[in-house]
RNA sequence: GCCCUUGUAGUUCAAUGGAUAGAACAACGGACUUCUAAGCCGUGAAUGUAGGUUCGAUUCCUACCAAGGGCACCA
């Protein structure tokens, strides 16, 4: 509808640069446009010269003009999100957590954004692969196993796994003497010594089965798991063959950032060991073979960003092709109102103890408590910090995930019920508040996926289910065992929209609550 | 010191350069013998400061103030 609108004013006006939008209120029509406003004509003359087809009233306020749909355009009917990555295939890279470190919120944060993004791009038609980069070689991974050692830890259980990284991170800064030990172990780890294989084999198979539980109760199924273990041999290999890119800085081998608007940062250390920065060309090149894609996103959180902005630097010098197809997507952090979370001291929020304390506050309902999360993840626009108030964030009224549920709850609570009623025609066409928000959904998608904003769909998704409680409250769907047949429809039409918008945003969609 | 991000009701978030800045939580006040009350209806309350661009600025630009993050051998 948007679309034809906009098509009719290209005729009258060509070559004038206007919008087609949804009004800020319903009083201003179902669209509107500034055409007049920006062509400096007549809005009354170009308004009687729009007959469109489904637009029942056109009406100027100042020099806008507003467009008021017909019933029969506004009654609700399947209507395509357009496909605006049609036939694109997207890598996403997210979650990012590393094995022999805890999963805490952060991840959690990570997973749904990078999960709501998939699911945007496969909504607007785009192939989408899944991938989830992990560090399990390095100076962490040295500290926990030395804290395993140490302490007669079980490799084999998650939460001993947990305390032997903590007690190797305050060691590795309290003592100078493990200090010294764990730098070793982390020297034999990348010459894979022996001796500490099966040690280091069960601790990782420990953490990614882990990760999986968690996984799976977030809904996310990764095609393929990428380590900084096979990344860091063939980042080598690329630093080695693009020598003329770094320089050597006092024993270690840098990229000089400064003459590409960003700076300097260490690839291959003096020790000779690769960096995280080494290690990631070594994954754009991994990526690329697996997966020939147009696009690669990676999502992380916005500590990273001076990383990527070297990165993003880089990449087309030894990749010119890959320029602006290699893309940094970055969002907040999650906070403590008391300040930054740090898995190196134990004071983290792990995802699973989350998970566990909301699921309680959602009466048992795991399905709730991940809607709860994710929800509160993605309503902020990218880049804004989420604060973590532990007794805020157990909060599952108003504006949340849950509310979002309960209203597709009742629609498929009023639809299961309707199936025994005698559907009868509609006593006169009825359009309400309900039906003019539901055109809007696939342009909502479209651009949620364009501008990679899943809260896009997270604010209209609040909206809907809130005009639905309302409509609930104030109208029967079932009277005397009969329905009608417009009033059918439009719940038939809620319930799809939620049910759709929510899995776009990697949301349960619970039968009942 | 340099770079990046963010400043909107008491709080947590919206607002594609556009119309009367929109919700929720908290506070206060209601309705309800009815399809699920995790619900509904109502009241008060906000654009960090100073300039600039524009017909029009929460949005773009500049400076300042404030918060957070990053700044070579961690990831």
């Amino acid at each position: 509808m948007r679309e034809r609108i906009e098509a009719a004013i290209r005729e009258a006006l060509p070559g004038v640069n206007f919008v087609v939008e949804r009004p800020a209120t319903m009083a201003h029509g179902d669209y509107s446009t500034n055409a007049a406003l920006v062509s400096k004509t007549d809005p009354h003359e170009l308004a009687g010269k729009l007959k469109i087809d489904g637009v029942e009233k056109v009406e100027v306020v100042g020099r806008f003009i507003n467009f008021f749909l017909s019933a029969d355009a506004l009654k609700p009917q399947e209507r395509e999100v357009p496909q605006v990555y049609g036939g694109k295939t997207i890598l996403v890279d997210y979650t990012q957590p590393n094995p022999f470190k805890p999963f805490h919120i952060g991840h959690l944060m990570s997973n749904a954004i990078g999960e709501s993004l998939t699911r945007l791009f496969e909504k607007v038609g785009a192939t989408v692969v899944r991938v989830n980069y992990q560090g399990d070689i390095g100076p962490h991974v040295a500290k926990a196993l030395w804290g395993l050692m140490e302490l007669k830890l079980d490799a084999g259980n998650i939460e001993d796994l947990g305390k032997a990284y903590v007690a190797g991170a305050a060691a590795y800064e309290d003592n100078p003497a493990a200090k010294t030990e764990i730098d070793g172990i982390n020297q034999r780890l990348y010459k894979n010594d022996p001796a500490l294989r099966s040690l280091y084999e069960e601790g990782k198979q420990t953490s990614l089965k882990h990760f999986d539980d968690i996984y799976r109760a977030l809904g996310t199924k990764f095609d393929r798991l990428f380590f900084e273990s096979e990344t860091g041999p063939i980042g080598l290999q690329i630093v080695e063959a693009h020598k003329n890119l770094f320089e050597q800085s006092d024993g270690a081998l840098v990229f000089k950032g400064e003459q590409y608007g960003t700076h300097t940062r260490v690839f291959i250390t003096s020790k000779g060991t690769p960096t995280y920065e080494t290690k990631e060309l070594g994954l754009v090149e991994l990526k690329q073979k697996e997966f020939p894609f147009d696009v690669a996103v990676t999502t992380t959180s916005g500590e990273q960003n001076g990383f990527f902005q070297v990165v993003e630097a880089l990449v087309p010098l030894i990749w010119p092709t890959l320029k602006d197809r290699y893309i940094h997507v970055s969002h907040g952090m999650m906070k403590f109102a008391s300040g930054k979370m740090a898995s190196r001291k134990g004071n983290v929020i792990t995802g699973e103890s989350l998970l566990k304390d909301l699921t309680e506050a959602a009466r048992g309902r795991e399905d709730v408590a991940v809607g709860a999360i994710k929800y509160t993840v993605l309503k902020p626009g990218n880049g804004r910090d989420i604060i973590f108030d532990p007794e805020k964030s157990l909060s599952l009224e108003g504006d949340s995930g849950p509310y979002v549920q309960y209203a597709l709850v009742r629609t498929r609570a009023l639809l299961r019920k309707a199936a025994d009623a005698e559907v009868g025609k509609s006593d006169f066409p009825r359009t309400t508040p309900l039906h003019r928000i539901l055109i809007h959904y696939p342009d909502v998608v479209a651009r949620a996926a364009k501008e990679m904003e899943p809260h896009h769909v997270v604010t209209y998704l609040t909206e809907l289910a809130a005009a639905f409680n309302s409509w609930y409250a104030a109208e029967r769907l079932i009277i005397d065992g009969k329905v009608s047949s417009g009033n059918l429809e439009l719940v038939q039409a809620v319930e799809k929209t939620l049910a759709h918008g929510l899995h776009v945003l990697g949301i349960p969609t619970p039968e009942e609550m």
